[in-house]
DNA sequence: TTGAAAGCGCTACCAC
DNA sequence: GTGGTAGCGCTTTCAA
């Protein structure tokens, strides 16, 4: 804990004054090169460096953008936190960066606390089903990037993978290879990308004239819960070729199921997930799923709100809605 | 983006100095009870919400801490950076989160970066050989708390996995079932925890009177290097039975090697790493490993240093090593 | 029990 | 080109 070195001491060394320093700090206005040099000479030799505090709130801006996700050790969220950060940093901002579990009150005083920290932005991963007004309060204090899952009637920027697309697409798969007899476990209805799932799922079948409806279980992405629900469907004796999960996790948890009961992943039955993790690609058989660009979207997201913070705030929002790509590999 | 409501506001339409909305905000001191309530009726009615940048100026804390570690999508980080952010977030801290991938530079300019946002204290994973001299010049500023990659020749608090037995128990399971002619695949040499799991490795080999030396590859803990290692291993025909990897990642590629050409694990050939990230449990043959308690790691480092501000900074710099465990599972 | 006022370290506007 | 100075919003003596 050293003693901390002002603008005021560096001034005073120099002989100049605190507005010459402020002024070589930030190269805002001409100052002579002799005085430039001398006041940089000083500011080395005292190992000066700025606080960015008082920056901060002379400025009224602190150069941190605050990131909300439901939980940083669920794979699926560190490529999306790594994009942000990433991008937060190409800018010189710096990511603080919130886990809510997708518990509504975690939410909440995460918000709070970025808030009160005036950070200069939110990137936001919504888990509760208050997201609305949550999104809503915190627009009130500075911009937000609504990011991966939907939200309906804020209005910010906001960044998405088509789900419905993906879904669809992986449904169709599914019908040429013959599958009819579908099983699908959603993630948490209340968030968009779960419902945009199914309603993809449930629209191709249709489209293909499929009269049978999907044996639909409701899932919440965890990896246990894709492993019962495939015991559930192996003891009930269920006639079903084909389990496809909301999520790569629990699809993960379906097949390791079958295959500890003795069932042959793909040939007696397929399993398919959604957001091909990094584990999905290592485990055999591999995963077909549904690759969504994580990272891609957190820099995406990322730049949407720092752009907004350099240039005018006025900018209408945008969104960006990001293809996912079939990938398809054994399990299917 | 509303109009920011100040304590002034509140003091204004209360009728009373900001003194004592500080007193109330704080509960610093007494306040009147009627006065009391008065105020804390204005702050909730002009949904007032203290600027926390201007307090850390005037008080000198921020309340924010700093996590410096190498990669938060290497699947050994999240645990660890969750683990830090709930102790913080329960001691009413927040937490800026970098990643460095283990550059000198970015570690570098990450503790800048936290310097000059005035954190309370940094916890560090170090992934450079800088990394000495970088805590200590963070040292300088604010306490810092070395995490899972042990600094030698800095007096700060200190939590690490005990690498040393945790390799040499990994060994001696490995004798005992018969292996004695090992692989072994390191981490990158300038981090203690590789040179301690490869000195575990090495003693315990000598314990056991064995005099063949194991067969030593440099490793950078990444999936393809174990992977292209294992492949070089086959394709030269190496005598080896047992291929030990610094950590899962590598062990996970080497596993994948072997499969993909034909051998049987642990049949022909076992596979052991180091760490008991989610896959090596989910995966088949489930991974032998060493299981380091991470999320746990986190935790005890942040109220390391969440201590230490609360309390007094003299404290003396406390040290914990944790007891990793061996795991074994299939592979081996 | 309360108010006035001096900072915290810096930026930015206004003079010279 | 450079200096003086009024804030930024809050905490914290010191008086009253």
């Amino acid at each position: 804990m050293g003693t901390r070195v002002t603008i005021k001491d560096v001034a005073k060394k120099a002989g100049v004054s605190i507005s010459t320093v402020s002024r070589v700090l930030n190269k805002s206005s001409y100052v002579k090169k002799s005085t430039f040099e001398r006041v940089e000479a000083v500011i080395s030799e005292l190992g000066y460096s700025p606080n960015h505090i008082a920056r901060s709130l002379s400025k009224g801006t602190t150069g941190i953008i605050g990131a909300i996700l439901p939980d940083i050790s669920n794979p699926f969220f560190p490529a999306l936190a790594r994009g942000i950060g990433d991008a937060a940093v190409a800018r010189g901002y710096t990511l603080i960066l919130c886990n809510t579990d997708g518990y509504a009150s975690h939410e909440k005083s995460s918000v709070r606390a970025l808030l009160e920290k005036q950070v200069d932005g939110i990137v936001f991963v919504t888990g509760s089903s208050r997201a609305v007004e949550l999104v809503r309060e915190a627009s009130k204090a500075c911009p937000v990037a609504v990011i991966d899952r939907e939200v309906q009637g804020v209005s910010c920027d906001m960044v998405t993978v088509d789900n419905y697309r993906g879904s669809f697409e992986m449904t169709r798969h599914l019908l040429n290879t013959g599958h009819r007899h579908i099983a699908y476990i959603t993630g948490p209805m209340h968030l968009s990308t779960s419902r945009e799932r199914l309603r993809g799922l449930r629209d191709c079948l249709a489209a293909a004239g499929i009269e049978r409806q999907p044996l639909v279980f409701n899932g919440d992405f965890k990896y246990d819960t894709g492993y019962s629900f495939a015991r559930e469907i192996i003891r009930l004796g269920l006639d079903v070729t084909c389990v496809y999960c909301a999520n790569d996790l629990m699809a993960l948890g379906a097949m390791r199921s079958f295959l500890d009961s003795g069932l042959k992943v793909p040939e007696q039955m397929a399993v398919a997930g959604f957001d091909d993790i990094a584990m999905s690609s290592l485990i055999r058989p591999a995963l077909t799923t549904i690759a969504q660009p994580a990272y891609q979207m957190g820099v995406i997201a990322a730049e949407f709100l720092l752009e907004r913070l350099d240039n005018g705030k006025e900018l209408a929002p945008r969104s960006k809605i990001l293809e996912p790509v079939l990938v398809i590999r054994d399990s299917t």
